[in-house]
This record gives C-alpha cells, structure tokens and sequence, in this order.
DNA sequence: CTAAAGAAACTACAGATGTAGTCAGTAGCG
DNA sequence: CGCTACTGACTACATCTGTAGTTTCTTTAG
C-alpha cells in the first residue's frame, strides 16, 4: 500500500508525473504558477516525498534528481478505491449518482461512461 | 461551502445520519464496535464537529443531544467534487476507468450505472 | 585564491488531527 | 443532606501538514 501523499505533496507528484527526473529547483518552478510556494517549502516537500520512498533520487553532482517511484495510475487506483470504499460504501454507482445530481456530468461525460461500460462488457 | 471534515470526525457524522438526534453516550456506543475510541474521544469529536457548525446542540437536561446540520447528500456532493477535480480534473470517466482497471466494478454495478445513465438522459 | 551563489541538510513553528486525561458541576440514591 | 456517578468543559500531547528560515558545504566567476 502506498503511503499517504497530503495534498501539497501530490501537486507536487504532478509534476514528476509529468516530467523526470527533474532537479528541485525545476519542480519549484513548474509549480512555482500554480501555487507560488518557495524553492525551500517545495525542497521540504521533496524530502517527504522521498522519506516516504514515493519519490527517488539520484545524485547528478552537487545536486539531486527527482522521480516517481510510484505509478500515477498505481496511486490513483488505490486513492480511488478508498475514497469509494470510505465514502460509499465501496459501491461506485452512489457516487456517479451524486455527480450526476449535482450536475456534474455533462452529456458527453455520460456517452464515454457508457462507451466505457461497452468495453467492459464486451 | 462545507468545512473540511477529518476521517475521524467523518465516522461520527455516519452515525448522526444514520439516526439523530443522540447524546455522546449514544454515539460512543454506536462508534465502540468499529474504532473503539473512548467516550472522551467521541465527546472531543463531537465538540469539534460542533465547532465547525457541521452538527447542532439541544440542551435536555443536563446532557446534549447532537443532530447533524448537514445533510449526507450536500456533503457527499462537495466532498465528490474536490476529489473528482483533484485527482482526474474534474472528469468523472477516467474515474470510473481506474475502478473499472482495478476490478472493482462487478457486473452487477456496470449494469447498474448503465441503468442510471439511461435514466439520466431521459 | 577569494567571494558569491546555489544546493542540500537541519531547524522552526503554527494549525489540524487522533486520542485521550482531568476538573467541576449536578442529579439522584441512600 | 452528603456522596457517587454521569456529563460537559478544559487541557494535553504526539504526529502530520503547510510553509518556510538558517546553516553549511561546494562550485564557479572574477
């Protein structure tokens, strides 16, 4: 099981999901944008990731290089899984329900889903 | 917008709407089984939990009974949201898709949300 | 060679969270 | 009427999170 990534840690992981091995100044400024944290919250970051073991890093001279070790899709499953399981009782249908009910599913949303159910199926 | 709730603050929440009113005692009782937290814990949950005006107080005596303020359905929709936005950017199919991959969707639930959609177009 | 700039390591610190312990008041039992 | 037990209020404390500052080492420019 992976261990649990917080919510700034996993922005974070967005962008070596995007991209690596990259330097922690270059994560820092790829999501310098998006959050305008500093070099030091984002290198502090990093250490945790890596404490964690959900990130890797390699030495390239003076400095470090970064990487997942932890698939996107690996994470996002086992993410999912909880949420659904925490939150409804592991059954997916209630939660599309509720998406649904608040509007959230658009027409073209919908058409994938049951595209996506076909192949299941099929 | 509803304030953030804690995984432990959430299990309490279950069990106010699922019945309430109920007294801390009551709660403590019903929570026991499955986390075996103290009765101070639950009360410590419980004031927190009306602290964030997620559940409401009514004096009976000495004692408070504890409703929830917030209905199950609003708080699952907001809660949905956040994570739907987070992790998959606010599309529901790739959701689906990861719960799908990771065998955790039985056929009963693909039939299931099939029926759904259809009811959702109409 | 010396000083500045960059990088990691270590330290900090307030707020949230999980999990209680202790204190003080009150209501009922004997 | 005094003591016990139940209840809420207040206090505690370690860990996690968000967000850095400071120190120390090393490399590179002048």
């Amino acid at each position: 099981m992976v261990e649990r990534i917080s919510d700034a840690e996993h922005e974070i992981m967005e962008v070596l999901w995007q991209k690596a091995p990259l330097t922690a100044t270059e994560v820092a400024d790829r999501v310098a944008d998006a959050k305008g944290w500093s070099l030091q919250t984002v290198k502090t970051l990093l250490s945790r990731l890596a404490a964690k073991a959900v990130i890797g890093t390699e030495r390239e001279g003076r400095r470090f290089l970064y990487s997942p070790l932890v698939e996107r899709d690996t994470y996002l499953a086992g993410v999912s899984r909880k949420f659904v399981d925490r939150l409804f009782g592991g059954k997916v249908t209630p939660l599309v329900a509720h998406l649904a009910e608040a509007d959230q599913l658009t027409d073209d949303d919908i058409r994938e889903i049951e595209e996506l159910l076909r192949e299941l199926k099929g």
